[in-house]
DNA sequence: CGCATGTTTGACTGTAGTCAAGATGTGTGG
DNA sequence: CCACACATCTTGACTACAGTCAAACATGCG
């Protein structure tokens, strides 16, 4: 699973197969429970880790106890690449999950022998920050059944690299993806029933969202 | 000024003096007027900037004419580090600025020979990355007069840097400010009324504003 | 089957947005 | 140097969107 993981992944583009065992050599594959906590906000910053299996969400919290979800992962994302010394935020698994991690002081001193591994971390570091911006404009300027839109679309398109199809399975709850787009669980909750309504989307019990109108999404996501 | 600019600058930290004198070679300081354009969105990201003098806005705006201010940019900061081959983003000026340009591929080519210079680069690109997570937080969880004071906090801490004082001076009009902390610019006077009610801050004129409370910033920033 | 957890919906409140008028700066030309 | 005109900012009145509190409704698990 993780020389599959590795071998799709942006970050071992262009790398051959030996570079990739010297990749695989230092990793190893942990597995984690669901709402298994992997990291926490001001812990030292001593690992990176790849996404094999499962779901798994980004968090920064305040100390009055508000929460911004920074991002929720999968398979080919990554995870405590663009840190200091001190991760900015925590991180906990939403389904079970196999996760890659890597040492921080070996992942660096390889990288630093591998251009093509170091010039990939620079693109992922990019890749990161555009997502960030994304995040930003959705979360300043839009409402909230269009901030849900941008999420599902985020969701959607992320998954279709893989597999097409048109459903999306949700493994957060609501106050997650609440948290992500700067809203409460109700505003979460009636800009689902809007969507449904509008004809966007439709849903199957809580966690399957099907898309009905991909180019209605796309407009209200204001993406494309 | 490109030298002084340069010595200052995290980007050149650790450099020796002809290490310094190599990236001094490859860029070239640029005169702008205030509110002009330095690139735009879609634009080929051709080049990295280094403000010298002057304030700068970084700002993405979407076909339905919706604008999310980035950054405001100073002396000190980084403009085109970390893009992908178009800008995300637009920038122009607010001030009349002296900007230091490199090519980018000269830039990069230099940095490849350099591995401190590369590491700083790396840094910086986290430092943006931090900071994006924290205007995220800012937008996404708190109020009108608390983003206010997250952004007074922002500028206020980073001049701090250089002289101590507690005054600031706006070089962006409100409705800059509105749309970086995802406000309208009624909102974002009301405010500043607001935080001038509460003996916060004092303003002389439009552009300069005096902290009186420090701590209560602070609180409302939820910093520190 | 029953309970716990999570979601939807309803009624009401509060914060920010909109529209509009008035005040305060800022720059220019007489 | 003053007067005027334009920009920008502030304030007010009203509206709309999202937040809060609460109840009813699913869903899934033991």
């Amino acid at each position: 699973m993780a020389r599959a993981t590795l071998q799709s992944s942006d970050l071992c583009r262009g790398l051959d197969e030996s570079a990739i065992d010297q990749v695989l050599n230092i990793g190893k594959v942990i597995h984690f429970a669901a709402q298994e906590l992997i990291f926490s906000q001001g812990q030292k910053a001593d690992a990176v880790y790849l996404p094999c299996s499962g779901s798994q969400l980004v968090e920064r919290s305040a100390n009055t106890g508000q929460r911004q979800v920074l991002a929720f992962l999968r398979q080919g994302d990554y995870l405590g690449l663009n840190t200091s010394d001190q991760f900015l935020y925590s991180a906990h698994t939403l389904e079970p999950s196999h996760m890659l991690r890597f040492a921080s002081h070996d992942f660096y001193d390889l990288a630093s022998g591998l251009p093509v591994l170091r010039d990939n971390v620079g693109r992922i570091s990019n890749q990161v920050l555009a997502r960030a911006l994304d995040h930003l404009f959705a979360i300043g300027q839009k409402r909230a059944h269009e901030r849900l839109a941008f999420l599902l679309w985020q969701l959607w398109s992320r998954q279709a690299a893989s597999g097409r199809s048109d459903k999306i399975t949700l493994s957060m709850r609501r106050t997650d993806i609440g948290d992500y787009l700067g809203l409460t669980l109700e505003t979460t909750s009636r800009a689902f029933s809007r969507l449904r309504s509008d004809a966007v989307i439709a849903t199957q019990g809580r966690n399957l969202v099907q898309i009905l109108d991909e180019s209605a999404l796309c407009a209200l996501a204001d993406v494309k």
